[in-house]
DNA sequence: CTGGATCCGTCAGGATACTG
DNA sequence: CAGTATCCTGACGGATCCAG
């Protein structure tokens, strides 16, 4: 439906673009952690299990740059960065806290599955 | 309950594992295209854009391993097999279709946040 | 038509060091 | 503390061929 804009930019591209990029591991976990509370750098790598360095800065940019993450900084000394959600990013995270839960709530239901799968495979 | 299984007894690896695994574009897609009507592989490889023979496959088999998607085959020549959700991965789907819709409802609003982006970074 | 198996290039992503 | 830049390895994932 109305699809096709203008020369450059289709928009199924940017569709596509855009959900590659939350359609992470670790854009998922950082929008999760954010809808909890406003977290500083450190407090979300210490809240996201596992995630390198590099790895949150890059992700906090892009997602900062769709408008999803606002990032505050304070021009104190030693620095402070708040990371919290959009409007927007709030709405994402509602659904994207279910799958968390989904997850959580699942496993011995997956566990039993994998098990039940692994006979089945022989 | 039913935590005891193995001998590192480490329930958040396992959590850890099946939520990386569902955390892929892929993944996310195939189950979203899931969830409106039961597919067969080439229907499925149609409709999920962009996906190859290879990580379809691959995925729906991981799927099917920890019981979100249900495989049925029939023994008929050519063969046919039936790909549709579980119970559970119903549960899921539902989640995962509010970010697909999410990002759909905010293209414009991505699209306006990246060019505020753009300026604000010189 | 479904779905393995193999080869192989690309790049995600970790480790490290450096700046403000 | 927050963030960038560089190097480097492993795996993700595509293309292709083979099988039932």
């Amino acid at each position: 439906m109305t699809v096709e804009s203008d020369t450059t930019g289709r928009i199924g591209s940017l569709a596509n673009e855009v959900f590659t990029g939350i359609a992470t591991k670790w854009a998922l976990l950082i929008i999760d952690a954010l809808g909890a509370e406003t977290l500083r750098f450190n407090q979300l790598r210490a809240q996201v299990e596992g995630i390198s360095h590099k790895m949150l800065a890059q992700t906090l940019r892009t997602l900062e740059r769709d408008g999803i993450v606002d990032r505050t900084a304070y021009a104190t000394v030693p620095p402070r960065v708040d990371y919290n959600l959009t409007a927007a990013g709030r709405e994402l995270q509602a659904t994207i806290h279910g799958i968390c839960q989904w997850t959580h709530h699942h496993l011995d239901h997956i566990q039993a599955a994998r098990d039940r799968f692994e006979g089945r495979v022989q």
